[in-house]
DNA sequence: GACTTAGGTATCAAGTTGCAACTGAAAACT
DNA sequence: AGTTTTCAGTTGCAACTTGATACCTAAGTC
């Protein structure tokens, strides 16, 4: 399991996680972006399908505007009209949102059955589980893990940072599209 | 008005993200995940680790051993000390966790590179993206998904719930296991 | 011009967070 | 034995955040 790395407290800082949860982490967030990616668009939509409070979600969304998630755009046929769209970056935390998504489901107590159901555009069936791959592409689970400091990392790995896919490309946390 | 799947709120709901939520969605939480994963394990520890408040950590921990995400046990050495270590179900947060990570590094301003780092316990080398899966083990970016209600599944995906596995097994997040 | 709709502010009560000081019990030192 | 230190909390209180409700403004509709 994990081994006790622990260097003081710079290590543990130079990390991703605070800065994802910087803009993820308050109450309405990830609801929204679900909200969001079902196809919600507009203020007064959100507004009933979450049951959020309005000025509470005039600050979320101008905060996931403001952090690049969701972009602002004004309807010309009806300029009263907002409308907010997800934004390539706010699609990339797709993994992370489905994935809590199947972890409540496994150990909520809610039903057993999800509606609506996310499924493969290709043969829309639905997905499989979300997971984490070595470099090569294997399927990992938790116990597979370990963390090192970067200095210990063996001298192949050394400047394949963690997130990289296994084709060998740059981007973190975008896998090949599989239909193209 | 709605055109799209959006059905009244139910459907909407019928979702385990907000029970992910219920328990991950507080401040602290993916921070204290992350440094119980990292090998943290004693309150003190986790105090000048994070920089959270004692109060807030007692009330976290608290809530975290009373969702099952930690096991809290006495030291039978020093009886002073409580070690809290991840449960399985704990454990299954890791993919969540660890895709907010990359998603955090590839958008944020901070270094590019992460330490410490996590690594593939066979090889020792840094893990790869966290992705979704098809139900057949292809990869998914986020253009490929579709969300549809459960009743406009075509038959053969009818049972199989999203997150089933490639291997056809019936845990959710719970890939086979890459090192026995 | 009156009325409705969309998308927000303003106000204020209730809840949450965080600092700092205190407690209490178990170990360690003298 | 008596004092001090360490660990894991609790308590009290100020600052901030959240949420319900009411109000506001601009744009569309009749």
């Amino acid at each position: 399991m994990g081994t006790d790395v622990r260097e003081p407290l710079m290590e543990l800082s130079a990390c991703g996680l605070p800065a994802a949860l910087e803009v993820m982490g308050e109450r309405w967030s990830f609801m929204i972006l679900r909200a969001s990616f079902n196809g919600v668009h507009h203020f007064e939509e959100f507004l009933s399908e979450l049951g959020i409070a309005r000025n509470i979600l005039s600050n979320r969304l101008s905060r996931l505007v403001e952090h690049g998630i969701l972009d602002r755009v004004q309807d010309e046929q009806d300029r009263r009209r907002v409308e907010y769209a997800l934004t390539e970056k706010g699609f990339d935390l797709l993994p992370a949102m489905v994935s809590l998504r199947h972890w409540g489901l496994k150990y909520g107590t809610e039903g057993v059955g999800m509606d609506p159901v996310i499924v493969d555009d290709r043969d829309r069936m639905p997905i499989g589980p979300v997971a984490m791959l070595a470099h090569d592409g294997r399927i990992l689970g938790p116990a597979d893990l370990n963390m090192v400091a970067r200095k210990d990392l063996p001298e192949e790995g050394r400047d394949r940072p963690e997130g990289t896919p296994p084709g060998g490309g740059v981007a973190i946390d975008e896998p090949r599209e599989a239909a193209e």
